[in-house]
Order: structure tokens, then C-alpha cells, then sequence
RNA sequence: CGGGGCAUAGCGCAGUCUGGUAGCGCAUCUGCUUUGGGAGCAGAGGGUCGCAAGUUCGAAUCUUGCUGCCCCGACCA
């Protein structure tokens, strides 16, 4: 992407609304722009980190077992009527009327609505397990929505429902999702530890949040310090294997980790003082065992071996990808801007032309922006006929993990410099060096 | 939902108390000079002062109503 045909509205000064620093970015980096209260519109530089975080979780949801369709946004009330919740979930829920004055709303989440479509389809046991999961829009009217995406109205939500036979298999589902949760935050650079937690109005008895340590989190968090140092299940982990999945999920709760709504003061205490850790976190994920809260008002049933009637158990599994683009800002970043881990990074390079106009300098831009993207990687080029300053804080601001800077001085000795955004290194490489050690990583 | 606050140019603000026809910085546009960490000079454009009533010769400024937004608390992916 060339930056002179991009649309990037980079903010100098901080608009005085933000008041936490994944706010405060998001905005001074163009990546969103608030509509109204709680409701935001995503920029194309928010929207590409977004995707990013999406494709990950689809990859992990897939590789789980899980199942996408594309539930819609709109729901009937009806639906709602049948599980209890229609008047159950209060003023969050924003409720509408259709022209032919039909009771509808803005759907806050999906149980009613998946457990309707696995209902009308699925007759037999042999079709279980199940997982269905969609990654949509979600309405809450929040009472007070604040810190930007990080609690919204209008919100991004992946979420996934299972179906099993028995206790026993909604159980092996949990562990999947578990383990799927581990892995999808780890590889976007995150470290977050499953608490336990309420089930709050989704209802059932078993209920892990996930967490990630931040200092501007909402919620006050206890936990064991090992779980810092723990390392998520690798690629190859089998989601088939009841032991596996079991072990997963008894290495990750075998210590005390809890929120404070579960927060037990004795246990906690009960630990070397060294080994607590109090800290402030941030919700990424909530996973639910819920039984047949759902399946048995709805009448989810299924036809078991012995061809009686089984009413199916569920659960859900949530994760807010919207979210999780202002959670991973809250958690990488410096004075200078957001520092984007790899994964999610919506450029992997940035090209600073210092000296746009000059032959030597556009050709080795060129150059290089070809390659690297015919390579495969997102390339931002800034074109722009602007000074040098201003490109390597825009770099900066919107956090590009490799800066290629191009200049005269540099090109006189053949020679362009990479600097990591990370750790503020550079090195002094030719073309072809840029070009052999980054270009070939990528399939 | 309780409490507090704000609304003036794209962004950040002054002007409001004490009514007299709107200003500053940044950004934008033009020109020249600059060019390895957010340049300098000269010039230009841009605002029915959130909306609606009212008071007044005259309202950004005073009064009333409305709307939007922000902050603190209780609730939440």
C-alpha cells in the first residue's frame, strides 16, 4: 500500500475524550472514529488489524473442530420469548419494532438462535459433538460505554456453541475451546490465564474468563505467578483426545486464578506471598458450560442409541476481537505509538522514502516494495513528499514491526537501514540482503 | 440508573462572569526555501458559536426547554 493513496487520518494531538491509551492510539492512528456513545465506525488501518485478529481465531476455531456460519444480526423476539430470557435481560437489550410493528432486537448474543437452527436440523446422536460458531456484530446498551472499543455498544464477537449427547462430552467440548482460547491468544503475542468465573444471565455451573495482566483492566484478577511462565499447548495437540484435552485443561486451572467476583480471600492467602500475583485484567475470552439451559425450554433434542429422546447439553464460548485490538495496544506499546506483535500487525513493513523525488532513493524504494510484496507481506510505502521526521513518527504511531528507511546517506554506501520497532535496533543492510533475510520467510 | 461536567473551524482551546456582530495554536491550500526524528517565511480558505424558543435596539455571552457527548460510581464480551 502506497501511503500517498491510503487513507490514514493520523491525529497530532489527542482528542481530550480518550482517556486510556488504546483509545488515545486507536484515534491518533486513524483506526477508528466514534459515531455515537459507544459506537464506532473501524478505519481501514483498525479494520486490517481486525481481520488479522479474526483470521487467527478462525484458523484456532477450525482447527478445534468448530464450524463457521454467519448468523444474522436482527433477531425476533420470539426466539427469546421461548428461552425466558425476552424479558430476563433487561435494557441491555435494544429492542425494535418492524413495520408490521413485529417485536425484534438487535441480538446481544446467539444461544436462542443457534440452539433454533441445531433443533430443526439435527435429528441423531450420531451428528454429536457439534460446534457451530459465527464471528458478528453484537449489540449491548451498555449504561455507561467508555475506553473506546474496549467496552462498547456495538461490539465484534466470536462465539461459538457446542452440542453434546451427555456431561461427559459437553465437558470434552469445554476442553477443546480451552485449549483453542490458549492457543489463539498466545499466538497473537498475548498471555492469558483462564480464571473461573461467574456465569452471570448465560447461566450453568462450569465458567473460565479469560484474562490478560494490564494495568488499565476493569476487573481485579488473583492468580499464581507459575501461570505467567506457562506455556499454551502446541499446534499438533490432539482436540480428539479426551486425556489430552484433560490434561490441558488440569495443567492451566491446577493453581489458583480467579476474578474477584470468585475471588477466595483464604485459598489465595493460603500461598506464598511470592507466588501471588494481584493484578488488574482485561476480559478477552468467557467460555460456558451450560447444560440444557437452553436445549430444554427450546427442545433440543436428539435421538440417542437406545432411540429415546436426549435432550442436548451446550455451551458457548466467546471471544471479542474488538476488544482484543484495544487489549493488545494496552499491552504493547511505548511513548512513541503502538507496537504491533507480528501476528496482528496490519503492515509487516513500512518503507520510508526520506527523499522522494530523488532517482536513487525512489528506485530502492520501489524495489523493495515489490519484492517484499510480491513475497507475500503487507508493505506500507510511504510515498509521501514529506520530511523525514514526520514519517518515522507516523511509522512509529501505528506501530509497524520493521522500518525500512531509505535515504541518500544510507544508499551512497549501498546500504538502506532496518529498524525494529520493538526494540529500537537497526541494522545496516544492502537491497538483496532485505530482500534474502525477510522475503523468504513467508510461504 | 444516581452524581458531576462539557458543547465555539478537522483537532486542542480562549472569548461567556460584565451582551456590541468571533479569535489563537496545530492541521488544510498556494508559493519560495528546506529535507536522517513531527521545518521556516509569506499568503489564503474554513465557523448560521449543539438545537429551539424567549429577553433585548443588539445574544457565542442572559433565561427556559431539548439533544448530544464525557467523567465518577453500581452493572457487563
Amino acid at each position: 500500500m502506497r501511503l500517498s493513496r491510503f487513507f490514514l487520518p493520523i491525529l497530532r494531538e489527542t482528542p481530550k475524550e480518550a482517556e486510556i491509551v488504546s483509545h488515545r492510539l486507536m484515534l491518533r492512528a486513524g483506526m477508528i472514529r466514534q459515531e455515537s456513545a459507544g459506537i464506532y465506525a473501524w478505519l481501514p488501518l483498525g479494520l486490517k488489524v481486525l481481520n488479522k485478529i479474526n483470521a487467527i481465531i478462525r484458523e484456532e476455531q477450525n482447527r478445534a473442530g468448530a464450524i463457521e456460519l454467519l448468523m444474522p444480526v436482527i433477531q425476533s423476539a420470539d426466539l427469546w420469548r421461548e428461552s425466558g430470557r425476552y424479558d430476563d435481560y433487561g435494557k441491555e437489550m435494544l429492542r425494535i419494532k418492524d413495520r408490521h410493528e413485529r417485536d425484534m432486537l438487535f441480538g446481544p448474543t446467539n444461544e436462542e438462535m443457534i440452539t433454533e437452527i441445531f433443533r430443526s436440523y439435527v435429528r441423531s446422536y450420531k451428528d454429536l459433538p457439534l460446534n457451530l460458531y459465527h464471528i458478528q456484530w453484537k449489540f449491548r446498551d451498555e449504561v455507561r460505554p467508555r475506553f473506546g472499543v474496549m467496552r462498547s455498544r456495538e461490539f465484534l464477537m466470536k462465539d461459538a456453541y457446542s452440542f453434546d449427547l451427555d456431561a461427559e462430552g459437553a465437558r470434552h467440548s469445554y476442553y477443546k475451546m480451552f485449549t483453542a482460547y490458549l492457543r489463539t491468544f498466545t499466538r497473537m503475542g498475548l498471555k492469558a490465564i483462564p480464571m473461573r468465573a461467574d456465569t452471570g444471565p448465560i447461566g450453568g455451573n462450569l465458567s473460565h474468563e479469560f484474562i490478560i495482566l494490564a494495568s488499565t483492566g476493569e476487573s481485579e484478577v488473583f492468580c499464581h505467578k507459575d501461570f505467567l511462565a506457562l506455556d499454551a499447548p502446541a499446534e499438533n495437540v490432539d482436540f480428539e483426545s479426551r486425556a489430552a484435552m484433560q490434561g490441558v485443561f488440569d495443567t492451566w486451572t491446577s493453581k489458583y486464578a480467579a476474578t474477584s467476583e470468585m475471588h477466595d480471600a483464604a485459598a489465595y492467602e493460603a500461598m506464598p506471598e511470592t507466588d501471588r500475583v494481584s493484578a488488574r485484567g482485561i476480559e478477552v475470552g468467557h467460555i460456558f458450560n451450560f447444560g440444557t439451559k437452553y436445549s430444554e425450554p427450546m427442545k433440543a433434542v436428539v435421538n440417542g442409541p437406545d432411540g429415546k429422546d436426549v435432550t442436548v447439553q451446550m455451551g458457548s464460548y466467546g471471544i471479542g476481537p474488538s476488544r482484543l485490538v484495544a487489549a493488545l495496544i494496552e499491552a504493547n506499546h511505548d511513548e512513541a505509538g503502538i507496537i504491533w506483535p507480528d501476528a496482528v500487525a496490519p503492515f509487516n513493513f513500512a518503507i520510508a522514502n526520506l527523499k522522494v523525488g530523488d532517482g536513487a532513493t525512489d528506485a530502492a524504494c520501489e524495489k523493495l516494495y515489490g519484492e517484499l510484496s510480491m513475497a507475500g507481506f503487507d508493505v506500507l510505502y510511504d510515498d509521501r513528499d514529506d520530511r523525514p521526521g514526520a514519517k518515522f513518527a507516523t511509522m512509529d504511531l501505528i506501530g509497524v514491526p520493521l522500518q525500512i528507511i531509505v535515504g541518500p546517506k544510507g544508499l551512497a554506501e549501498g546500504k538502506v537501514e532496518v529498524k525494529h520497532r520493538r526494540t529500537g535496533e537497526r541494522e545496516m543492510l544492502s537491497l538483496d540482503e532485505v530482500v534474502n533475510k525477510f522475503a523468504t520467510k513467508k510461504g
